[in-house]
DNA sequence: GGCCGATCCGAATTAATATTCGGGTACGTC
DNA sequence: GACGTACCCGAATATTAATTCGGATCGGCC
C-alpha cells in the first residue's frame, strides 16, 4: 500500500479531494455523489468531514469593506494610522480574541503580500495574535524570518504552544524562524546580563530585532493576565503596581505607555528579555490586533504616541478610541 | 435608509456578515445562531444563502500536492516545463473545462503574486479560460495590463461575455484592460490591414503584445468548435481543411501547427487580428490549460515546439501526453 | 488458530437545513 | 383610498446531511 507522509492512503485522498470538489466546487448533493461515485450517502458525509479536517476545504467570511468605513476613516485621521480596520464583534469579550485574530489575518496576508517585508517581529505571548496565525492561510512567499519579540513565560505546557505558533507563522509564509528561547521577564538585571552573556544565539535574536520590516505587537493593561501567575516569568501583582504608581496605563511589548504614551521609563525595563522601547520605534510596519474595555488605555496610549500605524479592532473599541480622540 | 452603491441596507449586509460569521467561522447551528440573534431558523438559512450569492463566503477545494505528483515530473522533464498541473478530472467532456479552470485559477493567482508578471495576454475565447477567471480570487495586487490576444469571434452575446470576462480578470487583479474590439478573422488581409490602418487603438493594443510577462494561451482542434459557425467571423471548415492539408494538426491562438510543434505558416495567417507567432515566441510565461482527446495531437505539438512552458490538465490528458513524449 | 482492539462500512435513524405556503407590509399607481 | 406588485417573514414541512449502531474485516499478539 502506497502511503504518504501524513499516512493516508493515496487513493483515500484522491477519493476525499474529489469528492469535495464534487460537492463544494460543483454543487451536488452528497445522494448524488454517492450514486455517481457508487458510495453509500454516510461515506460522502464522512469523506467531506475529513476533507474539512484535513483543510482540504477552506471557507472564508469575507467582510464586505463598505461596512465600518467611517469608523475606519475616522481612526485614521484621529491617530494618524496608515490603516485602520474595525470589525463586527460577534460576542463577549472571551470569544473578541478569536473574531478580531480571524479577522486580521486577511489583512495580514495582504500586508506580507504586498508591503515587501522580510523581516517579522513576533509577540506570541499575546492570545489574540495566536489566534490571528490560527486564521492565517499558507502564502505563496518570498523568504524572510519570522523573530520573536519576547523570551518565554508562563508555563512549559504554553511556552509549547507559544512556540508552535510562531513556527506555523514562518511555515505559512515561507520564512526562517527565530526563536527567544529565554525567561522572558527575569527577576534582576543582573541574571539578564548573565543569561545573554552565556547565550549567544539569544543575542543574535535580539539584534536581529534592531531592523523590524513588520512588528505583530501585544497591549495589554498594566496588570497580571488571565493564564500568567506569580513566578511565571513574569512581572508580579507588586512589580505592576509599581509602573501603575510611575503612571503606566498599560504596556506594549511589556514596555510600559503613560496616558499620553510616553514611555515610562522603570527598573523593570532591565528585567525584560525582548524587544526595546528603539527597536519598537524602528519597525515599519507596527500591528496591533486588539479591543476590549480592558486595553481601551493602553490602545489610546500607544495610538497617541505613535507606537502603533496599523490597527485591527471591534467596532465598540474603534468608537471608544474616536470618542476619546486628541482633538 | 441607508443604502449603499450595490442597493442594500447596510444593516443588513452586516447582518449577513454577523451570521455567516456565526455559521462559517464560528461553527454555531442555524437554530442557535437564530435564537442567539431573535431572528427565526429559516431567515437565518436564507441569509447565509445571501451570503453566498454575494459572495461573502467562499470556500476553496485545496488539491494536496502530493497527489499526481509523479505525472507532473514526467511532464516537466518530457517537455521541458517550468511547471505542471495535474488535476483528476471528475468527470466527462463537457465539464472539463469547468474542472480544469477551477484548478487552474489558485496556481494562476499564485504566479500572479510571485512572478513580477506586469503584461498578461489573455485569450478570453477559450472556455477553459474564463472558467479559470470565474473562478480566480480577487488578489491584493500590483497594476499592470490585461491585454486581449485576439479580436471578436462569435455572436454578440457571446462577445459581451468575453468582454465582461477580460474585465473581471482585471478588476480581480487590479490592472488595466486593453480591449481588442475588433474581428477577430477577416475575410481577407485587404481587410485586415484597412481595418487596422482605420484603427489606431488596436494597432496599439497589438504592439502590447509584443511584451508580455504572462500569456494565457488557447489550443484547439484544427476544426470548427461548438459555439462558433461559419459567418462568426471565424475559420470556415474549408479553411480549416486548408490548414489540415498543409500539415497543420491544431491551433494555438489561431496559429497553426504540426505534428512536430513548427508553425505552420499558411494564408489563414494574414487574416487574424490578434497575437503573432513572434510575440507568443516572447511571451515569459506561456499558459496552457487544456484536456480532452480532441486536444491531444495539438497540444502534443504546443509541448513539444516549446510554445507552452506551463501547463495545466487532467491525469487523462496528463498519461496520455506521457505515452507521446518525445524520447 | 483464536482472541482482542481498531477501523471501516451501510441501513436506519435522528438532526439540521432548505423550501413551501399563506399572511403581512411597504410602496408605486391610478 | 383602492388596488396591484413585490418583497419579507415565520410556521409547517420536505429535503438533505450527520450519527448511531451492529456487523464485517484486518492486523497484531499470545
Amino acid at each position: 500500500m502506497t502511503v504518504v507522509e501524513d499516512g493516508l492512503d493515496v487513493d483515500r485522498l484522491r477519493l476525499v479531494t474529489k469528492v469535495a470538489r464534487l460537492y463544494h466546487a460543483r454543487g451536488l448533493r452528497q445522494a448524488e455523489i454517492a450514486q455517481r461515485l457508487r458510495l453509500s450517502q454516510p461515506r460522502v458525509s464522512r469523506l467531506l468531514a475529513h476533507a474539512d479536517s484535513l483543510q482540504i476545504v477552506r471557507s472564508t467570511v469575507a467582510v464586505p469593506v463598505e461596512l465600518n468605513r467611517e469608523l475606519e476613516q475616522g481612526l485614521r485621521q484621529a491617530y494618524g494610522l496608515q490603516n485602520a480596520h474595525v470589525v463586527d464583534a460577534v460576542a463577549g469579550a472571551e470569544e473578541l480574541a478569536v473574531d478580531l485574530g480571524r479577522a486580521a489575518a486577511p489583512f495580514l496576508a495582504i500586508a506580507l503580500a504586498t508591503g515587501d517585508v522580510r523581516t517579522i517581529g513576533f509577540m506570541p505571548w499575546s492570545r489574540t495574535l495566536r489566534h490571528v496565525v490560527e486564521s492565517l492561510r499558507p502564502l505563496p512567499l518570498i523568504a524572510g524570518c519570522v523573530v520573536e519579540m519576547l523570551g518565554d513565560l508562563g508555563s512549559p505546557a504554553l511556552q509549547q504552544d507559544v512556540a508552535h505558533q510562531t513556527q506555523r507563522l514562518a511555515t505559512l509564509i515561507g520564512a526562517d524562524t527565530a526563536f527567544l528561547r529565554v525567561p522572558g521577564v527575569v527577576a534582576n538585571p543582573a541574571i539578564r546580563a548573565a543569561l545573554l552573556r552565556a547565550d549567544p544565539h539569544a543575542r543574535r535574536i535580539l539584534r536581529l530585532l534592531d531592523d523590524l520590516d513588520l512588528a505583530l505587537l501585544s497591549v495589554g493593561p498594566c496588570e497580571v493576565v488571565a493564564p500568567l501567575r506569580a513566578g511565571d516569568n513574569y512581572f508580579t501583582d507588586d512589580q505592576f503596581a509599581q509602573a501603575r504608581s510611575a503612571g503606566a496605563v498599560g504596556q506594549l511589548c511589556l514596555r510600559f505607555l503613560d496616558a499620553d504614551g510616553a514611555w515610562v521609563r522603570t527598573p523593570l525595563d532591565d528585567m525584560v528579555v525582548g524587544v526595546t522601547v528603539d527597536q519598537l520605534r524602528r519597525a515599519r510596519y507596527r500591528w496591533a490586533v486588539a479591543g476590549g474595555a480592558d486595553k481601551y488605555p493602553v490602545l489610546r496610549a500607544a495610538l497617541v504616541g505613535r507606537w502603533i500605524n496599523r490597527l485591527v479592532t471591534d467596532t465598540v473599541t474603534a468608537s471608544h478610541l474616536l470618542s476619546v480622540a486628541p482633538s
